[in-house]
DNA sequence: TTGCGAAATCCTAACGGTTAGGCCTATCTT
DNA sequence: AAGATAGGCCTAACCGTTAGGATTTCGCAA
């Protein structure tokens, strides 16, 4: 996936990233609200259409691991060993998560998307999509033998954990607490 | 609530009333992105500002009922008989919630729904307030006594039956489905 | 009834995210 | 080396949304 064999992928990807951080930085010293796309992309020194080529939305700027996100989620179940039960495998792998958005230096991203509805808005949605990519996940799983209700609730349930842990006083006692809630009720559709 | 007390407020219920009419009369003719505000406005025979004054955004206004629901839900939980257990109480409401938007006459509005990434997004944003809204009432009740992660997460479980029963092939079984894992959920946070 | 304050509506102009269309140039392929 | 393609640029516009301020309409009390 990340093989940079030639020089216009590399290049493509360090604009990327450029306006990027660029963003992230405008973003975190004036306020989002206050930053406009062409500020961005000034500052960055590219075109606002190159802005919206790599990116699909300005919300889009800040949530650049977006992908990985989904990956970290979805290999959680898709890449544990044999007969690992599921639950577990998900707490452990939301925990993670949750540590990595409520660690030091993520502070002032969270207070920032806390702070701007669109932000907050477009999270969600994104969430949304995760929760899709899990279900999928857990459906292809052929050691589950779910039904795909109960793979989609459960998803939901997972990507309700994290929601919740990273706007609570004590996120992983959070994320404990739902997931025993996800427990009983993934044992409730044994079949 | 519903005093029609003076003739403003009939005038301004009436404004309100035919700025949505109008604009989800030429949604479902026309196709919602190809409508603008400035024709919902003009069709409607009112200045964009009065629309705007009466809806949030455009998407508000193919939400109109959005008050309601969330009224529902949370008298659900209120308004019950005293010592009637809560799972069964939430279970109905979002049935009946459930029948009212797979209806026979909304299949035309939820496929515009699905159909704009737009109006999803903000349904879904509206579903996490009325989650919100909800978590407050569960954790407002005295005969419950769980914790308010426990209040919030079951809140989120609620919602999530609604949005996948919705979505679903048979809503009604979904819900169903859904809430047997709930109340397993629920019944795991006993103090 | 009249007159006043508040609420509802209007108008205009703009702002800011987003996109279309067309062009240019660096890179890749053969 | 030549053509094909992708990344980027510029300009101009579209559309949702809002500010600002004028204007009308209604409710209420003198």
């Amino acid at each position: 996936m990340t093989e940079p064999s030639g020089r216009r992928e590399r290049k493509k990807a360090a604009t990327r990233q450029k306006i990027a951080d660029t963003a992230l930085r405008l973003f975190l010293k004036r306020g989002y609200d206050a930053v406009g796309i062409r500020d961005v992309a000034a500052e960055a020194d590219v075109a606002v259409t190159t802005v919206f080529a790599h990116f699909a939305s300005k919300e889009a700027l800040v949530f650049e691991r977006d992908q990985d996100f989904e990956q970290r989620l979805t290999r959680a179940v898709t890449d544990r060993p044999p007969l690992e039960p599921l639950i577990p495998a998900l707490h452990r792998e939301v925990q993670a998560l949750v540590r990595h958005c409520t660690a030091e230096g993520s502070a002032p991203v969270r207070r920032m998307i806390e702070g701007s509805p669109a932000l907050r808005e477009y999270e969600e949605s994104m969430s949304l999509r995760h929760a899709q990519a899990l279900a999928v996940a857990l459906a292809a799983d052929p050691h589950l033998s779910r039904s795909a209700t109960a793979c989609r609730a459960t998803a939901r349930f997972a990507i309700d954990a994290y929601a919740l842990a990273c706007r609570a006083d004590d996120p992983e006692a959070t994320v404990d607490e739902v997931f025993r809630m996800i427990k009983a009720a993934w044992e409730a559709t044994a079949p």
